[in-house]
DNA sequence: CGGCCGTCTAAGGATC
DNA sequence: GATCCTTAGACGGCCG
C-alpha cells in the first residue's frame, strides 16, 4: 500500500553515519507541501470557526440562551447515531436501576 | 446593545405566568435558521478536518514523524519570542534540577 | 494574597543581566518539592484507573455492556447538577423545534 | 472466553420473545455494585486532581512558570532517548525547511 | 496495525 | 482585570 519510500523521512540507510542527518531534496520539498497544504486548510477552518461564532453572537442577541442553543445542537447530533442496541441496552439498565 | 427582542427568546413579559412557555412563530423560525446554518458550517469543518487527517497520512506513509511535523507546524504559527522564553525557562529549571 | 516571593521564579531582578540565569538555592528545593508531591499523586491516580479499569473487565466478564455502563454513570453524574434554569430553556427550544 | 453467565447481561435466553427484556435480581444487584465502585473510585481520582491542581497554583504563587513546570513533569516520565529522537527530528526538519 | 475512545492540555469566552 | 469554565485539539491506550 505504501511504495517504498526513497526520498522521504530520515535516509535511513546511511549505515553507521550519525543518523537522520540530511532530506533528500524531493523530501524537503514533500515535506514543504504538505506542510502548506496543511496550514492552508487550518486557515479555512479557523475561518468557519469564525463565521460560526458570528452566528452565536447574532443568536445571543436575538435574546436566545447559547448555551442552550449549543446543547439543542448537541442533541441533534447525537441522536440519530444512536445506534439502535447500544440504546436499548442502555434503557435496559436504567429500567432495572430505577432510574 | 441589544435591541429589546420581541420574537426571540423566551417571551419575557408574560407577566405572572409560567415563564418561558414559549416562543413566537417568528422566533422558531429564526432559531432553526440560526442552528441549521452552524450545522452546516460545522460540516464544513468536519469536512476540512478529515481533509487534514488525510495530509497526515500521506506524510506518514512519506516516511515522516507525523508527531514531529506537528511540532513544525505549531512553532511556524508561534511568535518566535514566545517559544523562546518557554524553552528558556524549561531549561533553566532542567539545569537546575540537574536533569 | 499571594507573599512577595524572593525565592522562587527567575531572579527577576538581576538587573541588566542575562534574565533567568538561576534559581536560588531555596527554589530549587521548592521547585523539586513540588515537582515530587505532584509525581506522587499523578501515581495515585494511576493506580485508580487501573482499579476503574479492573471493574470494567469484570463488568464485561459478567456479561454487561461496558460501553452502556460507561453512559449510565455519565448519566448519573450529569442530572444532579442540571441547573433548572438551563434545563427548562433546552426544553423549551425542544418542544419549539419539534424534537 | 467468557463463561455464559446466567446473570447478567440481557437474558439471551428467552427466546423468540423481545430480546434484553429483564434483566435477573441478581444480576440488577451485581451492576448496582460494579457502578457504586467505580463512582466511588472516580470521586477519588477527582479530589487527587484537586490536590495536584492546587499545588500548581502553588507553584504559580511561587513565581514558577506553570507551563514550563508541566513540561519538567512531562519530561521526567518519558523515555530520555525518545525525547532526544524527537527532538533530533524537529530540528532535522526545520535546518532542510530553513527555519 | 488501524481506528476509536477517553484523557489531558491550552486557548477563548463569560462572569464578577 | 482576573479567574473560572467551557471548548477544541493533541495524545496515548484499548479494542477489534
Amino acid at each position: 500500500m505504501v511504495e517504498p519510500n526513497t526520498l522521504a523521512g530520515p535516509i535511513g540507510d546511511n549505515s553507521g553515519e550519525n543518523p537522520a542527518e540530511h532530506l533528500t531534496g524531493d523530501a524537503v520539498d514533500r515535506l514543504r507541501g504538505i506542510i502548506e497544504r496543511i496550514e492552508r486548510l487550518e486557515e479555512e477552518r479557523k475561518a468557519l470557526a469564525g463565521d460560526i461564532k458570528d452566528i452565536f453572537n447574532e443568536a445571543k442577541s436575538a435574546g436566545f440562551d447559547v448555551k442552550a442553543v449549543r446543547e439543542i445542537i448537541r442533541l441533534r447530533k447525537q441522536e440519530p447515531g444512536d445506534v439502535e442496541e447500544h440504546r436499548t441496552l442502555v434503557d435496559l439498565y436504567k429500567r432495572e436501576l430505577g432510574m
